[in-house]
DNA sequence: AAATAATAGTTTCATATGAAACTAATTGCA
DNA sequence: TGCAATTAGTTTCATATGAAACTATTATTT
């Protein structure tokens, strides 16, 4: 069959279409997750990500958030230049490398952080209240196969 | 325990946060799948999801296509624009009602519609390969659940 | 029948984004 | 050593986005 002789038949329902659940699902997740924090602290989404790849990584360099918390570089420079105006973090240079920066939490920055890690964890218990805990575990399961699946795929783009 | 006062041991895996996880795949999903239609055919996300809701609903206004496509009226109203001008959808008024327009594929925009509509299958078959039927349903269902969930929630702002 | 409110859709404007160009520092190699 | 290549991070620029203001039309009130 030709390209343009297909039935008009062959249509599409939306709202069936993985790709389009998801994204409406994680729009709608990350936009009621942002306004816990967005409007109680004043920080971006970029923002938090950094400061939860610092809660794990203190010291670290810029590149290691790049590579942990799914933002490019361009993202985290902007987030921790602001996060440096708001003193939530404080930076130096590597001695070793002076190219690296070495990046933490300021203690103020460590209190906002304790408690949006609160509100974060408070959110996803909200949202998966309706889960089994086999509901739950086979969700994750299936998050992670299509993330390996998309990402092996011809398509994918790194980062 | 004061907000300020938890132990600093109150971190938070952002690889396990659901709202992370979400946003990266859907990001990747979306990104591998815009690889597709938009280098083939030059077409944006807005364009396609409006051709998605025109396929099923032909005749109906750009409202419908609103509530219809999870795109707000702006963006809604610029992929128009923009397929009219690839000459793959034609509007017309509501005699009617004038503030309503009606809006019709082309027979190129039918065209167009049946190859990415394919590409769109394949796609997604080729995400979902690595689920089983009872993997498959239940990441549906516990999509569905959280969807519902998140739009019940106070912090949810409609579309 | 005005006058007012409501609805459909567009445009404006201020901000968000990311690719590409850039600066600074280090590494590898002739 | 000194020059090319690489890496870390920043800035620029062009495009994407969405809230709010706007136009045009219809519905509702007085």
């Amino acid at each position: 069959m030709k390209d343009d002789a297909a039935p008009v038949e062959t249509t599409l329902q939306l709202h069936d279409f993985l790709p389009y659940r998801l994204a409406v699902l994680a729009k709608a997740v990350g936009a009621a997750f942002a306004k816990t924090y967005g409007e109680r602290f004043g920080i971006t989404n970029a923002q938090w990500r950094v400061m939860f790849a610092l809660g794990r990584a203190p010291d670290c360099s810029a590149s290691y958030v790049v590579e942990h918390a799914a933002l490019d570089k361009v993202q985290v420079s902007r987030a921790v230049a602001g996060l440096i105006d708001l003193r939530l973090v404080a930076r130096t240079q590597d001695p070793a490398d002076r190219r690296n920066s070495v990046l933490n939490m300021t203690t103020e920055g460590w209190r906002i952080y304790r408690q949006i890690v609160r509100e974060a964890l408070a959110f996803e218990e909200n949202l998966v209240e309706g889960l089994s805990e086999a509901e739950n575990a086979a969700l994750n399961r299936a998050l992670e196969k299509l993330l390996g699946q998309v990402r092996a795929s011809p398509q994918h783009k790194e980062q």
